[in-house]
Parts: C-alpha cells; structure tokens; sequence
DNA sequence: AAAATAAATCGAAACGATACGAGTAAGGGG
DNA sequence: CCCCTTACTCGTATCGTTTCGATTTATTTT
C-alpha cells in the first residue's frame, strides 16, 4: 500500500542504495536528487522506521519512566529534557506509571520494546532492580530525582539532606522549638534524606521530637489528612516543613479549611511550590529545586552516555529557599 | 547479540513457526511449551517488536498529542485514556508540544514514523490540517476537547456554549447585571464557544456589555494581568466567569494580591477547577468538565474504530457546575 | 589528454519476526 | 490395530530498510 524505496527506486531507475544514501543525508548527484525529491512526493513516501530501527538498532528515541504526570516537578522536568533532545535530533517517549510498582515494570519493557536509545527514569523503589533490567540490556540510562543501587546508570539528583537542614534551621534561628515534619515513607529516597536533614538541624538544638515527625504519603489527601490531625490535636506546634509539593498543598487546604493562619498560627516553609505560592497570601516560602537544570542535566549526560564520551556519574545540584512572608 | 527466535529455535530443535505460535498464544504441545520457556528464560530472550512491526504493520500502540502537558486538564484525561488502552494491551506513546504548531506536526510525524494503530489527538488549531495528515494515511483518529473541519475523524468534546450560558445565567438570576468575561483567542474553538454561551445569557437580558470580555490569553500570566486590570481600572464589575483552568488560577492570584475578596468584591465562578477549588475559601464554584469520561470516550471510540465496528462520529458530553460559596 | 584520485551508484544479503500451505503426530472409534 | 480426524509443527518467503564490497562515473592532477 504505502510507497516504499523499491517504488522510489523503479520511478527513478537508481538502486536501492542511492535512495537510502539520500535519505540518510549522503550527497547524491543533483539530477537523481532532483529526480527522488520528485518521486518521494509524488508517491507520498514516508520512511518505514521499523524497518530502519530493525535493520540499524537505532531508533533516534529517549524514553522517559516517571512515577506520576500530575504535578509541575515532573512536567516541569520533562520539559526541559524533551527540549534538548529535540534539538538534537531525538524523539521523547514519555510513560508514567501512576507510582504502581508492575506497571512501572511494564511501562519500562514497553519503552524497551521500542528500542530507545537510551532511558531517564524516576524509579518508584531505590533498590535499583528495575533499573537493572534497563543496565543489564546495556541501555544507557540516567537516574533522576532518586539514588539506587544499581551501578551502571547515571545520578541527577539534589542535595535533599542539606537544603532541608537550611529550611529547618531557619525557623530554628527565628526561635522556633517545636517544628513539626510532614514527610513520605522513610525507605523512599527523598523523603528518608529530606527527613535526615530535619533531624539534623533540631538534634544540635538537643530539640528533635519524634513525635512531631508525620507522614503524608507524599500526597495531598495524606497530607491533609496528617495536618487535620496536628490542629484537631492542638499540639505545641509553632512552625511546620513540609516536603513536597503535593503535601505542601494539602496542608495548606486544611489550614485554611480549619480557619488557621499563616504565619500568625504557624510559621510554614513547603516545597516546590514555586508557582502556586504566588496564589497564596501570604507568600509562601518554599525550597525549591532546580528544575530545569535537572532535566538539562540529566538528558545531556544521557546524550554523553550515547555518543560514548562518558560514563557513569552521579550529580549533586544545589535546592534553594525562596523568601517568603510565611514565617516569622 | 541479543537472543532471537532462531536461538530459541536451534535450543529447543523446534522449527520458527512453532515458536512464534507460543509467543502468540497460540497452544503448543506442553513439553514444547516447557522446552520454550526454559530457553526463554535462559537467553533472555525478548521478542523485537520492530520486526515484528515491519512483518504485522499493527504496534499495539497508540499516540496521544496534546498541546501542554502541565494541567490537570490534559493530565487527567490522558491518565484515563491509559488506563482504558493498556488494559487492552495496548501501549500510549504521549507528546505535548507546547502549544508550538511546527512541534505539533513534527510530533505527529514522530508518532506516525512509530506507525501508531491509531491517535487521539488534541489540535492547536481547528481547520483540521494536522488532522487530515493522519487521516489521509488511514490512521484511526479521535480528535478531543475541540472540533475540526475534518471530515474523517471522530469527536470527543463537551457542551461548551451551553455549560458557559448556564453560569453565566445563575449570575444573572442573582441579580448581576455587569458580569465580565475572561476568555481566550477567538480563533481557538473552546474560547470561541464558551463566549458565545457568555453572550447568549446577556443578550435576552439586554445586558452584553462587549467592553467587558476581556482577553485572558489562556495562560496564568494573561488571566493574571487582565484580571489586575480589571481591578485597577474600577470597573463597575460585580461578578466574574473565568472560562479555563489557568486562567481561573491567574484571576484568583490577582484578586488575592489585590486584597479583594470573593463574593463580597466578586462573584465568582471558575472553570475545571474542582481539585484546586478546595483550597481557596471560600470554596468556588467552577463548571467542571467531566475529564474522565472524555478519556474514556475517547479510547474506546478509538478502538472501536481500529476494530473496524465503528465509523466516525461526534460524541458531545455534558459539563456540570458545582455549587460553591464564590456567588451571592 | 591520459592517469590518478575521488565520488556516486549498484545489487544482493542481511535484520528478526510472521504467514502460508503442507506435512506430521496424537487421539479416538470401529 | 488401523484409519480418520484434529491439532501441532515445519520450512520458506516476505516485510522495508541499511550495509557491504565492488563497480561505474566524475573530477583533478600531471
């Protein structure tokens, strides 16, 4: 039915090898460029990849693994990866994989079974075994947002430990002494780190409290839940962290919702919230990742990784702290 | 290097055929089947879906192309269009192109070169030109959210206009009678149509005002600045419709800024909305698009369609709105 | 203008899977 | 135990492209 290089072929009476050569952007001579250019739009010919993709093992495409497409990290992100691979020539697959651990799996034998050319993936489990099913192929593949066990793939990730001992230790020199923790399940990468800076920055105070250490569930309905609870309690609280943007939203519904104040009640620093903390009054004060930088990061390390100038490596970017009128 | 199917072969002395049967579910002799998957299992093998592409000219995959990827808008529906498709067995390849028009076509292309069986595609513009180059290859189509002059392909989209007149309509059965209107581009289908619901409830009444529909670029900062000006200006405004997610957002981040105050300043009431309407108090009232079911629709029209049942159609669905404490 | 070099072109053989029609083995009835 | 039906199995051709070594054509050098 569709056109292919045997028609393109017969129409120009060239060999098989001519048109491939043109198609591939190998200088042919100016009348049978002429003359192909003509029967490729008479004929309406359009490349047959899967035949090119079984042939050459390359597909020209990056396959991209995130837990969750709902939120701005993660499209934000995206963004910038698919920008610089687009310019340089590559096509983006994204999957997301609704943070279910089997789809996770499927979605990335999905993605090899389109023989990308290589994988940014933000793993759901940090043991690194679904990232070993991408290494063990010998897929160049660069790790975002979380660090693995696994040894052959590359790290982007930000210094989560330290920028969250800053935000604690700000409310900590405004006077603060019982700053309550909305955090994620402890064996999750960032939430164990993000925890571990908390805890640095109160033991120096000899004012770390267990019990003021909450789970979210990383999401807005846990962290609503969770924040509910801390004012229904009344407990001494003066001053709250919270660590990521989808519990940064919930605890503010139920703030709000509770007829609570910021920063009157509660001083109240979030998480990459940069954008919707403007909706907010008072401004919010956030800590806040470099985006963008991580996706550039991570798809030109990736792109390194391809062309074979480079190897694995693991890449520490800085998070930083908005000012904002939330605390005091 | 990797393992093939003539691998399998020469372990098990079995001939191609049979193997590919297995691969396929077609029933093999149960010591063949043992014999298979022990060497499955032992070579690794996984089955090249580029030969097999080439050989089929069916993927199991589906493209999706929208316009931007970070709204809960397109994030919804297309999290339902992949719970529909993969439960089918089908994989979804999704690209956002930013709302870029050379993008969108070469992202089309993208999607086709990987010979999709079929797309839902959510145009940037409504002449249909995007949509007639895959159409004009045969590939099945489901256009969402807006309407085109292809003939070819089959429509998922909501009640605009009526939806629009029906807000518009509560504001003025409450006695409002200067309501502005933060819109978009004319020439975009949905703004288009939702205006006009906006006029039709004015013009019985006698009370369209032209000077208040304000141009609200679809976009945060556009709703944002038309919103402050609106403010700014002291225009005679006593109710507010605000006809998109983000421009909903950026009135909202306007009025706050501005220390006015929802109903008491404004009357208000949003659009698709309804997660982050929680968060504001007063609760707003939104007219909300029923998302999922736009995903749904839209999957299994389309595999209807590749299932040949099916021929084109355009499927209208209902928007409702919710009650809220943003009017008075 | 001939010789030497460079640049295009060629046809056939892959790549790894499936489709086809025909052949072979298993199971059941007489 | 043989025949018949049913159910697997088989080898080969094919999908559309690139690759390869070899050949032809064009260009430069002498």
């Amino acid at each position: 039915m569709a056109a292919t290089i045997k028609d393109i072929a017969k129409m120009t009476k060239l060999g098989y090898a001519t048109i491939s050569a043109y198609l591939n952007g190998v200088t042919v001579r100016p009348k049978n460029k002429i003359a192909i250019e003509k029967a490729i739009a008479e004929l309406g010919y359009v490349r047959n990849e899967y035949a090119r993709g079984l042939k050459t093992r390359k597909t020209m495409t990056i396959g991209v693994l995130i837990p969750e497409l709902n939120n701005t990290f993660s499209t934000t992100i995206i963004s910038e990866i698919e920008d610089c691979l687009l310019s340089k020539g590559y096509g983006v697959i994204v999957c997301d994989c609704k943070t279910d651990i089997s789809l996770e799996e499927r979605s990335l034998r999905f993605l090899m079974s389109k023989m990308v050319d290589g994988l940014v993936i933000m793993p759901i489990n940090t043991d690194g075994k679904l990232i070993d099913i991408a290494t063990d192929r010998g897929i160049p593949t660069v790790v975002i947002d979380r660090i693995t066990e696994n040894k052959k793939a590359s790290y982007v990730v930000i210094n989560n430990e330290e920028a969250s001992f800053e935000a604690v230790n700000k409310l900590v020199e405004l006077g603060h002494k019982n700053i309550a923790l909305i955090t994620g399940n402890q064996n999750i990468y960032t939430a164990r780190e993000r925890t571990n800076g908390y805890k640095r920055a109160l033991e120096g105070k000899n004012a770390l409290r267990e019990d003021l250490i909450f789970d979210g569930l990383l999401s807005v309905e846990g962290s609503y839940t969770a924040m509910k609870n801390i004012i229904e309690k009344r407990l001494d609280i003066t001053a709250l962290f919270v660590t990521n943007y989808e519990m940064t939203l919930g605890a503010i519904i139920a703030i709000n919702e509770l007829g609570k104040k910021i920063p009157q009640d509660y001083s109240f620093i979030g998480f990459d919230n940069q954008e919707l903390s403007r909706i907010f009054s008072p401004k919010l004060a956030t800590v806040n990742q470099p985006l963008k930088e991580i996706g550039q990061k991570a798809a030109r390390k990736l792109l390194a990784i391809i062309d074979g100038e480079d190897t694995a490596e693991t890449i520490i970017l800085d998070a930083e702290i908005s000012e904002g009128d939330s605390i005091k």
